[in-house]
DNA sequence: AAATGATTTAACCATTTGGTTAATTTTTAA
DNA sequence: TTAAAAATTAACCAAATGGTTAAATCATTT
């Protein structure tokens, strides 16, 4: 393992725990067990460290699910397989959510925002919707809403994890294990919320 | 307006605007326009004066409307009801979800996420699904875990604001208005979802 | 008006923090 | 083998930060 790959590593860590502000470069230092002069060495400053650090973890949890989820035909299909597939990066990077969200809401620091690749939901999710909602395979709600609701069931737990744990009094373990069950939940919600009323 | 109320006001900006490790005593005392020791002097230290406000705060996002609630006869009207009242809530304060979540997820300090009083969900929503549930009346979901996704639905706008102002092109006005349509969405949604199917 | 207690201020302090530097060790290349 | 380049370290620095103090001001009571 180099100093660069243990410094980032350490760095990973300390920035998902504690955010921007709280990371210490002392701490990240010592986590790495290397001098903290290396880590101006290599990266410059905390901004830069902080900056690398995001964009490899945006990478992460923006994944290319695109591709794959183009060989979904219908838009409730889609939706369920990236739930699914979604899920997999989530129960394995459970504290990614709220670091996305502590960055994106850094005050007077809007550049991080524009770093978030978000044109995948675009081309194929909303695509995918308006073909199906005029071939009548799908009810009618506001599409942006919907994409909104859909990636707010599946974040919000990861958000208010440590109070869930706390009140419901469960470990990492059992969390992991009541995401896992979450997403048929959720994939059923889905279909409930997208597929028409019979109206014969 | 006294200094204590001054300082009150100025702290809840600071402390939503930054968080805990970005909150500075110095911004403080400067838009509350007084001495920063009169910060000490009034709430001894940084802790107890975040302290405060996250109690104030609290009060106000988790709000007693389970009072009227209770007035509510199904399970789906009382969740309906929730999310109206919420919306009202949000929408007036939409840094507020944020400011929760960032304080519960700060590491090596969970004595904050026991001052959530969740007592309110338990009682009126958990009693008001199994009674419903039985009856035929709504569909059987698992309630904690639909309960956590009308949370999600309900927040996560708020947490990603950020995003979706620039994403989208949007300023605060707009915003509002967009979770001001939201709502009917999300009614609709727990409809369609609580909603047994007819097996007629 | 004088004494008392509460409030406010400016100056100060110790510690922490991100960052630098100059010297040293390790690696690489000639 | 040796000189140059890269990597690493310890010591250091300036600025920022939460917090303190002692003096000053203001309000209240007698």
């Amino acid at each position: 393992m180099t100093t660069e790959e243990k410094i980032i590593k350490a760095a990973e860590e300390v920035f998902i725990e504690h955010g921007y502000d709280g990371a210490r470069m002392q701490e990240i230092a010592d986590r790495a067990e290397i001098n903290k002069a290396m880590l101006h060495y290599y990266f410059r400053s905390k901004e830069m460290l902080f900056e690398k650090i995001f964009e490899e973890k945006v990478k992460v949890v923006f994944p290319t699910i695109s591709e794959q989820m183009k060989s979904y035909e219908g838009f409730t299909d889609k939706v369920c397989f990236f739930i699914e597939q979604y899920y997999d990066i989530l129960i394995k990077y459970p504290f990614m959510p709220f670091f996305i969200i502590s960055t994106i809401n850094r005050k007077d620091d809007k550049h991080f925002i524009k770093k978030l690749p978000f044109g995948f939901m675009k081309e194929i999710f909303f695509e995918s919707f308006f073909s199906d909602l005029q071939s009548g395979k799908i009810r009618e709600v506001n599409p942006f809403q919907f994409a909104v609701s859909v990636m707010g069931m599946s974040i919000f737990p990861f958000l208010s994890r440590p109070a869930m744990k706390e009140l419901i009094g469960i470990n990492d373990e059992q969390f992991q294990l009541l995401m896992q069950q979450r997403i048929d939940e959720l994939k059923n919600y889905v279909k409930l919320i997208l597929t028409p009323t019979n109206h014969a």
